[in-house]
DNA sequence: TGTAATCCCTACTAAACTGATAGGATTAAT
DNA sequence: ATTAATCCTATCAGTTTAGTAGGGATTACA
């Protein structure tokens, strides 16, 4: 299940790229167009923040933006900031890699192979698209 | 990330796929070779069974065994039992859908449009994966 | 007919995670 | 100063996960 978090972040990360004229975004704007739970939101753009997706701007008149073009900010990266590694087990994560502590042998592990082509094909899907995708209106 | 449940139930499957002499396979034998809590595996077999992917014999020598070819048994059905829905969000379910609370549109919601995406490229995966996939030893 | 092996079923539990709330500290514009 | 914002930490109720416990029901076979 894709958690409230990402599903909110994503959202947010919408939004602010939609409302593009470079002045930033207040949480409070997105909480109410989006029905977000201010404060949960709250912590969720700090994350994006630390994350380098987000600038923000304190104090009055601050706020949120992006610190790259939407066209630039594939969903590899905001997805493993909000939702974590893409992979279903982390001994066939690319950048958490795990062993299994059961498992001798991965290549003979029959859900290593499945889920290697299933990650293969989700980070097909991460990869070929951006913000720019999500936030057109065609 | 996958559950144990679907983890161990995958490597049970498999387990049970490549032991086919017609006798059925005991829970204990699976358990043992594939180091899972026996009870636990039990629980997981039982839902396998109900859910009409395994069956059963009762008794001394009973056991359980597969009601298909491995070949017949696809990843979609294995994977809808023992860890739910496909989909990431039930917006894009197509057999458990549910409407979102907050969206008035799903056609403008830019979390829908790339789940769907996600959704289809995993189903693509799992609909062109057997059990006979997952336990031939190539 | 008794006994051991096996599936079957229900209930319980500790730990972790999720979604959210509370309360304030810090910063900046006016 | 006042106000409006981000920032930070702690807390919490509810759910899920992974597993344990204890036994009931069924069958093979001696």
């Amino acid at each position: 299940m894709l958690s409230k978090k990402t599903k909110y972040g994503l959202k947010a990360l919408t939004f602010i790229a939609r409302s593009e004229d470079d002045m930033p975004v207040q949480v409070g704007k997105i909480a109410k167009s989006e029905q977000i739970p201010q404060k949960f939101l709250e912590g969720i753009l700090l994350t994006l923040r630390k994350s380098g997706i987000l600038g923000s701007k304190k104090g009055k008149h601050g706020g949120y933006y992006l610190r790259h073009e939407p066209s630039e900010i594939k969903m590899t990266d905001v997805m493993r900031v909000l939702e974590g590694p893409i992979a279903m087990v982390p001994c066939v994560s690319l950048n958490y890699y795990e062993k299994c502590d059961d498992c001798p042998d991965e290549t003979l592990c029959s859900v290593h192979r499945l889920m290697i082509e299933v990650r293969d094909s989700t980070l097909n899907v991460f990869r070929n698209t951006t913000l720019a995708d999500l936030s057109s209106v065609d």
